[in-house]
DNA sequence: TTTTAGCACTTAATGCTTTTGAGTGCTAAC
DNA sequence: GTTAGCACTCAAAAGCATTAAGTGCTAAAA
């Protein structure tokens, strides 16, 4: 168990470390010290947080650097979330403050305010769309023999594609089909489409169409575009970055990593706390041994839960951070509620 | 003017660190021309060829790097386009084998292909739609006073974008004021367009709608949008280059330049050339100062005038670039002219 | 007149040593 | 348990000699 002069050093180094960059020492420690003591008596608290693994050396005559268990210590004891700032607080809500047509310009936004306001990589991701539910499906001609189809699911998230008819499709038998789409799976959610799409759908086309198959595809394929998780990221540039980035090579497969959309879910995961934190070890990726995650997860009602992450070095000033990401946790909340519900209402 | 030693030794000067990134001297020059002389000879051409302008030191006894005059005048007069190797050849061809349903995919494909196989950013535009004329306009609605709006041109682009209809907009009359569009509107050019939505257009819609304002803006918009030229970069990563970035900030700013369509537009300009190549000083951009921009040009029967560029570092091989780029123009000309002509064939 | 051999000179890069500064651990006294 | 004092360590900076690749210039040869 740590004393609690112990855990003061502890926090102050974390604190000064993420400040300035440094290893800091027994001296630079002092000044910060709420306590009158000496530098010796700083280095002997020193060598036994050493000896529990929670600091440690960069060379044998170095000042001391958290280590990742130290890290881990930090942000599961001592952390306190900071207050916002009231400038942020001022910036969050007006660059929040437009109408929005789809919930994915709320969540674009939201990724693009929190990396601007921490210098970090932003990630956000929409309320799940595993429930969401079908409400529409149009084809609309363009001419050419080209069609557009367009999906529409109840939480405001409309997919659109442009395909090229073959001859064999008259307008007629597609009309139908489009009819016996709507009216079959209209309601159900995604999933449940996508299974229906599979087992009886295709029966009940053949009445209609010779080869139904050419045209499921089509639709399929823009359920499968609807149904995808997407993430909006936001700040990627600021992951250049000299204390994370060794070389070219990792920085290109960083952003290979980021763009990869089932990579990144796979890298989120589904986080069982609000505001979680994992460090570059926890990560899957190795890639991403000097980074930590920080993933906010928010309510909106009965549509799932959103989500919204820091991707940043692993000594980020993770009081401010947190903080930050509580507001947005409430505010996307807030603004997304609002959408739905405006919408119910007109 | 230059004697043909001059030129052989100038020629050579900019192979070589185009090839090693090392200034050259006269002796690595010895064995590579073809004529036998002293080393005591090639230095005093190259005294000559400093004089002039055309190559100069980075330190007092260094070896000779082209400076921009010389790469000017080696661009000018003595770079000869070197055949395009069978194995890319065939990779362009099997790359660019595919069904493409909008030319957008076709020029993205084209960046992808060209930058992966220099190493270099490749920024590519397709034919001019300042020709593109309006094929048709619609309105499609999906439930909770939402609204898609398609505008389809002829020359293949299909523009979306999603609206809140207010509530006093009935459906009948937008209607027939999509039906006055398509009628005085369609066939038209979309530079004509937009002129004729602020002239005639309104007094007509007078007569079926109180405020028609509202609805101009969402077409307008649209139109806007259809109407932008937009560039398909491919290969961003590879900017980062210790030759030309200096510092992270450079870098930041170089990739805000790159991911705005209207400053990339103002950067790359009107090429007067099929393929011209425009070095560092020639560029407006000061950022770009040691970078090189190859741009080249493409017909498209009269559909208009295609683009596709290279950007790299100053020392790029030109020869081997301008072959590429030479073989782009020809397979770019022929895929876009396949696909209108498939297009009004079906 | 052009070319070449020879030589003195310059510079960046490399490797080596020294110095400095910030830090440590340990011991003995408080 | 705390502190002063001191020997020790190490990275970074500074200084210095050496090397390799290059130059310009001069005087002789072609």
């Amino acid at each position: 168990m740590l004393t609690k002069r112990q855990l003061i050093i502890l926090k102050d180094i974390v604190r000064l470390y993420t400040e300035s960059g440094q290893p800091v020492g027994s001296k630079t420690l002092l000044d910060q010290l709420p306590m009158h003591v000496s530098s010796a008596t700083v280095r002997n608290e020193m060598v036994r947080l050493e000896d529990m693994g929670l600091i440690e050396k960069t060379h044998l005559s170095s000042g001391r650097v958290p280590s990742t268990k130290g890290y881990r210590y930090y942000l599961d004891h001592l952390v306190e979330p900071s207050g916002v700032d009231a400038n942020d607080l001022a910036l969050i809500e007006t660059s929040f403050d437009q109408s929005y047509l789809q919930i994915d310009q709320i969540i674009a936004q939201s990724a693009k305010i929190l990396s601007s306001l921490t210098s970090y990589t932003a990630i956000s991701l929409g309320p799940e769309l595993r429930d969401a539910r079908l409400t529409g499906f149009r084809l609309v001609p363009l001419g050419d023999h080209q069609v557009m189809a367009i999906l529409v699911t109840d939480n405001g998230a409309v997919e659109n594609q442009i395909f090229s008819v073959p001859h064999e499709l008259d307008s007629e038998s597609l009309e139908k089909t489009i009819r016996i789409i709507n009216d079959q799976l209209i309601g159900l959610p995604l999933t449940a489409v996508i299974q229906k799409l599979h087992s009886d759908i295709p029966q009940l086309l053949t009445h209609y169409m010779i080869t139904p198959s050419g045209f499921l595809d089509i639709f399929g394929n823009v359920l499968k575009k609807a149904a995808k998780e997407r993430f909006h990221v936001d700040g990627k540039m600021n992951l250049i970055n000299p204390a994370t980035i060794k070389n070219v090579d990792q920085l290109k497969s960083l952003y290979a990593l980021i763009d990869q959309d089932a990579d990144l879910a796979e890298l989120i995961g589904v986080p069982d706390q609000a505001i979680e934190v994992r460090l570059g070890d926890e990560l899957t990726n190795n890639l991403l041994h000097d980074f930590s995650l920080i993933t906010a997860t928010y309510e909106v009602g009965d549509h799932g839960k959103g989500m919204i992450a820091l991707l940043g070095p692993t000594s980020m000033p993770y009081s401010r951070m947190i903080g930050l990401l509580d507001v947005f946790r409430e505010e996307l909340a807030k603004k997304i509620t609002d959408y739905y519900t405006h919408r119910g209402e007109e």
